[in-house]
DNA sequence: CAAATTTTTGACCGATTGGACAAACGTTAG
DNA sequence: CTAACGTTTGTCCAATCGGTCAAAAATTTG
């Protein structure tokens, strides 16, 4: 494993973000294959050759940032405490993932694209370090479906269901705000997410009498 | 509106399907820039000018392919009828839409890969037809919940979160598999989301006492 | 300051891309 | 059979791609 930290000038540093920042634009709207070194290059305000001197390919990019992205895009789930109240947590970890796909729309189309190409890049992470979070949770929320604390069902399932419609907001967002139209697709449209997901997940959608 | 139906050999009726499923199979992975012709050519066992002779522009391939994909996609939710038994209506939507999910994963994948880049070819349809049969259904839906035959939610939000759910499953096909393990993740996984999803959208998460 | 080092650039390269084209080859109708 | 028409292919092209390289410019170091 190559950890070894190398060490960077600040100019280094810097344009390294710059240069992150622009690819993170262009990857996650138009796919690795269908970005080019010339797009990023010229999105962080920089020639190919320069961007060719912080990142040697154009692999190297899309790989930091990927890398970059599990991180953050995890922590939500690894928040989800096994001793708070079992709904609330539930509730919370619902919001946190529907502010994540409001708030970083770039890094979830990133993802998506990487996942919908069949993972080539990320599969290690995905049998391992992801495998295991989710396998950990699941036991967790198992434990309070045992104690009554929430109705019995699929764990694994209820973790994608909140993955699928939560992200969606942001993987579809195109679509999203083409069917609710200019006056509903407006900026509410993340309020009204959120009631409708709470709703969906917490109180169900049987009839109330 | 160019609808003019060009009168086609039989040479040309078969060739145009043979490129169109090729097609489907490299776009679906690679999507629409990350595809070649050559590739297509190669998947539809013919060499590039061959093609370029039924098909003139790679555009024009995509064009024919998300076409029929729309009317294929939508049918689905055409089928909600305004008559049946509500919770009985929506059962059969999601467990259709999971069955397109699962049968036809690469037309979910072009689908999901489209938007994903915002849509470029294909906006005026989402503005249009499939917000038309949205709306309408909507309000359907709507018909349902001020008769208290369902709770009261965003029928529009309930139908995203429909889609999200069951599309997953095609999209993210590669990482539910990764998590799920080599037990869980065979084919079985399709049985065990149908039950989740029929659980989470007409019975709820609540406990049952 | 001046030397050493880092950063930036223009020019260039081979490979791949979408597509054009004319010639060769098949097929079909009279 | 043969002429007309439909199909297939090899060759070619300009544009774009990821990436190299040496030299110029800027910066840091002593």
């Amino acid at each position: 494993m190559d950890t070894a930290a190398p060490r960077r000038t600040r100019i280094q540093q810097e344009k390294r973000e710059l240069i992150l920042e622009a690819a993170l634009e262009v990857f996650s709207t138009n796919g690795f294959r269908g970005s080019t070194i010339d797009q990023i290059a010229e999105a962080a305000g920089m020639s190919k050759p320069n961007l060719l001197y912080y990142f040697r390919r154009k692999e190297d990019i899309h790989e930091t940032l990927m890398q970059r992205l599990m991180d953050t895009w995890l922590a939500p789930l690894r928040e989800l405490d096994d001793i708070g109240d079992p709904l609330t947590e539930l509730r919370s970890y619902i919001r946190r993932k529907l502010e994540m796909a409001r708030d970083y729309p770039r890094e979830s189309r990133l993802f998506a694209n990487e996942i919908l190409q069949g993972a080539p890049r990320i599969m290690p992470m995905l049998e391992g370090e992801l495998k295991t979070l989710v396998d950990e949770k699941a036991a967790v929320i198992k434990g309070w479906m045992r104690a009554g604390k929430i109705a019995k069902t699929d764990p694994w399932h209820l973790i994608f269901s909140i993955w699928a419609t939560t992200q969606h907001y942001a993987d579809f967002d195109v679509q999203v705000r083409a069917v609710l139209g200019p006056n509903r697709g407006g900026d509410g449209r993340f309020e009204d997410a959120a009631r409708f997901l709470e709703q969906l997940f917490i109180d169900g959608l049987k009839p109330k009498g």
